[in-house]
DNA sequence: CACTTGACCTGTCCGC
DNA sequence: TGCGGACAGGTCAAGT
């Protein structure tokens, strides 16, 4: 499920790999993935050369020549890979997923500068499965579609993240981005500005706080448990209970959480991968997020899973105990 | 306005 | 082996 240090990781790998080269055509096979794509796309898209891959809160930009954006939101089972003509190639080492896309999750592709003109005709031909062809073929392209050039796969299983094509200009004003908080890694963001933000909110709990992107950008729900872990804060701990040593323990523990993530490339649960199909390592470094059964590392006991604001929440119980009630 | 719940989806897992 | 239901969780709309 990408959260701020997954789609981190996905702008940095797309930065390096899309700018200077020009997106040649589109299909898309599910229309909720890319709403308003019959309209602009001749104009906007098509012919565009991609100058910038930029990031805000969960949010992918990619800025084009002519001044409109593709705006992606991976919400839990985006994935955006790039695949360049290397992988019909022997070996290369994410082949067992980006050497069968499209997949049956694939819901819109780009393609990239020279396709269709460039037919690599030395290549090494890959057996290609027969579900593969088919899904080629779904999308309006030849079973060899495949081997004329550079491509971007918006792949997203359960269908709930989108691609839109917007002015730049306009990009700021779409709701999320009025609404949306600081981004946490940024110097400007402070524990002042911490407290105030978490102000609105201090009659709830302070795992649903953190988790509003209002309050703060970029915080899901491995993040959440794991900062909470870090600062050794219940959970279900109302905002206005927790104390002003622990809101700045909660702080820094959500800035060392999120920026150890990126250093790890992001956590690969489920569905998540980079830009180029590879996995990240963070949860091998997670102390709480999915190890319920498994010993605390800081004090031994049990770790469990419980239930908060809806979510499925992983804690230490003895690490992070709740407020006791006054009566 | 603050807060909660349901909707959007598909794949996986668990109990019967 | 199949089958129903719970669950996974980011955001928005609609509800209290």
């Amino acid at each position: 499920m990408p959260e701020l240090p997954e789609v981190e990781t996905v702008k940095r790998g797309l930065q390096k790999l899309l700018p200077g080269r020009i997106i040649s055509g589109l299909s898309f096979d599910w229309d909720k993935s890319f709403p308003n794509a019959r309209t602009d796309v001749e104009q906007f898209l098509i012919g565009a050369k991609i100058l910038e891959v930029k990031r805000r809160a969960k949010v992918l930009l990619i800025e084009l020549s002519s001044k409109y954006s593709l705006v992606i939101h991976l919400k839990m089972t985006g994935q955006l890979v790039f695949v360049g003509k290397e992988r019909f190639g022997a070996g290369h080492p994410n082949d067992s997923l980006i050497g069968n896309l499209p997949d049956k999750s694939t819901r819109v592709i780009f393609y990239l500068s020279d396709y269709k003109y460039n037919a690599s005709k030395s290549s090494v031909k890959k057996q290609r499965s027969v579900q593969n062809q088919e899904r080629w073929q779904s999308f309006g392209e030849t079973p060899e579609a495949d081997q004329r050039g550079e491509v971007l796969f918006f792949n997203d299983q359960r269908k709930f993240g989108w691609v839109r094509l917007i002015p730049t200009l306009e990009v700021p004003n779409i709701n999320f981005f009025k609404k949306v908080g600081p981004e946490p890694l940024s110097e400007d963001f402070t524990t002042a500005d911490f407290a105030t933000r978490l102000k609105r909110r201090s009659n709830t709990t302070i795992k649903a706080a953190i988790l509003d992107q209002t309050v703060l950008a970029g915080i899901g729900n491995i993040y959440a448990d794991e900062a909470l872990f870090t600062a050794r804060i219940h959970p279900v701990t109302k905002v206005k209970d927790v104390s002003a040593v622990k809101r700045n323990r909660l702080f820094l523990a959500i800035k060392a959480v999120l920026q150890l993530s990126i250093d790890k490339g992001g956590s690969s649960d489920r569905n998540y991968v980079n830009a180029e199909g590879g996995r990240g390592s963070y949860l091998g470094f997670a102390k709480v997020f999915r190890r319920e059964g498994q010993a605390c590392e800081r004090c031994g006991h049990t770790i469990i899973k419980i239930r908060v604001a809806g979510r499925g929440t992983h804690i230490c119980p003895h690490c992070q105990k709740p407020l006791k009630e006054k009566s």
